[in-house]
RNA sequence: GGUCAGGUAGCUCAGUUGGUACGAGCGUCCGCCUGAAAAGCGGAAGGUCGGCGGUUCGACCCCGCCCCUGACCA
């Protein structure tokens, strides 16, 4: 605690985050810290709606493009990543912005999660055994193994479960299945951004049409001859994998447009109650004339 | 004008040889989320079964008329 506190600015994909922070790093004498789990990609830009240099208007902007599409994304590493910057950037007194709609990486970075390891031999073992068996079977031996995570988690959720054994047979201790208190680990203050369901929807809408006018499948085509499909989690991104199904000829063109808004909006709603829950965030009226003011307001305190 | 098909959840459709709609997918709303998190998992709310009459102990399923949609014939 103390020196400068750091700002995560969150809310729903195509809620207005990105420009709102650029606009407070600007005037706190800031820099932002990405926080977007697909824009940490190199080369997914049109499809992650990533600001374009210009758009940064001067303010540096970290944690983009550093992982190749062909990586496995990782809330630890990120985690890891994020902190060190961080700290180096209040070291400079400067205010770090944190701006993302992954809550899970938002957390890892503001409050005291702590990620046990992994092996990717146990995890591939485990993830064979639940494309055989199922879950039920797995679920069982955590019923047994550990209780009180087997509570915590749905018998259906087989990545979960599979992540939960992985812990125990590493570590020989039980799986923290339920997430820590609010708590933050550095001074710290989230300002949010929602907009109304049908003004986000029509956001939505319009934006994913924007990402077809400016490029979206050719961005792919690209990424695919540089090994998208083989990126686990980068392939699995919102516009990515139904492009890829389009390039597939498994849909058309239209029809990868729509499914992408689709799973978008589906998206935004998990993403709204991600936030909706954190007790600590500031939420900006959407009816506030002066967003930017306000949200300088909420940092200066 | 005539013939045929069809009108069941917000949408696309199942379904009952007449006995309280077993509905499904999508959508909507809500919840969960500790190394794939733009991923993954779960819950709920929605139906006068086109309208009116009739047959029947009982009709969404049978009969008649009407309305609407689509195709075809004129």
């Amino acid at each position: 605690m103390g020196g400068t506190p750091v700002v995560a600015v969150v809310g729903a994909t195509a809620a207005g985050k990105s420009d709102l922070a650029v606009g407070l790093a600007r005037a706190v004498g800031g820099e932002v810290v990405n926080a977007d789990s697909m824009q940490l990609y190199a080369g997914m830009d049109v499809g992650t709606a990533k600001l374009t240099v210009a758009e940064r208007r001067g303010v540096p902007h970290h944690l983009l493009d550093i992982w190749d599409v062909t990586r496995e994304a990782s809330v630890a590493e990120y985690q890891r990543l994020a902190r060190g910057l961080i700290d180096d950037l209040r070291g400079r007194g400067v205010v770090p912005i944190l701006v993302g709609g992954s809550g899970l990486y938002v957390r890892a970075v503001l409050d005291p999660l702590e990620f046990p390891g992994t092996d990717p031999a146990v995890r591939a073992r485990l993830e064979a055994e639940l494309a055989e068996a199922g879950a039920e079977p797995l679920y069982a031996r955590l019923a047994a193994a550990d209780p009180a995570a087997a509570a915590a988690i749905l018998p259906g959720n087989g990545r979960r479960i599979v992540r939960a054994l992985e812990v125990i047979e590493l570590t020989g201790r039980p799986f923290s299945a339920t997430m820590p208190g609010y708590t933050y680990v550095y001074d710290a203050v989230q300002v949010g951004v929602r907009v109304p369901r049908p003004v986000l929807d029509d956001r939505i809408d319009r934006r994913v049409g924007r990402m077809w006018a400016g490029g979206l499948v050719e961005e792919v085509r690209g990424l695919a001859g540089r090994g998208l499909r083989a990126g686990r989690t980068a392939s699995r991104a919102l516009g990515y994998a139904q492009v890829l199904r389009h390039l597939d000829g498994d849909w058309t063109d239209e029809q990868a447009r729509a499914e992408t808004a689709r799973a978008t909006r589906r998206f935004a709603r998990r993403q709204e109650s991600w936030f909706r829950r954190d007790p600590r965030v500031r939420w900006l009226d959407h009816s506030d004339p002066d967003p930017l003011g306000s949200a300088v307001a909420l940092v200066r305190r």
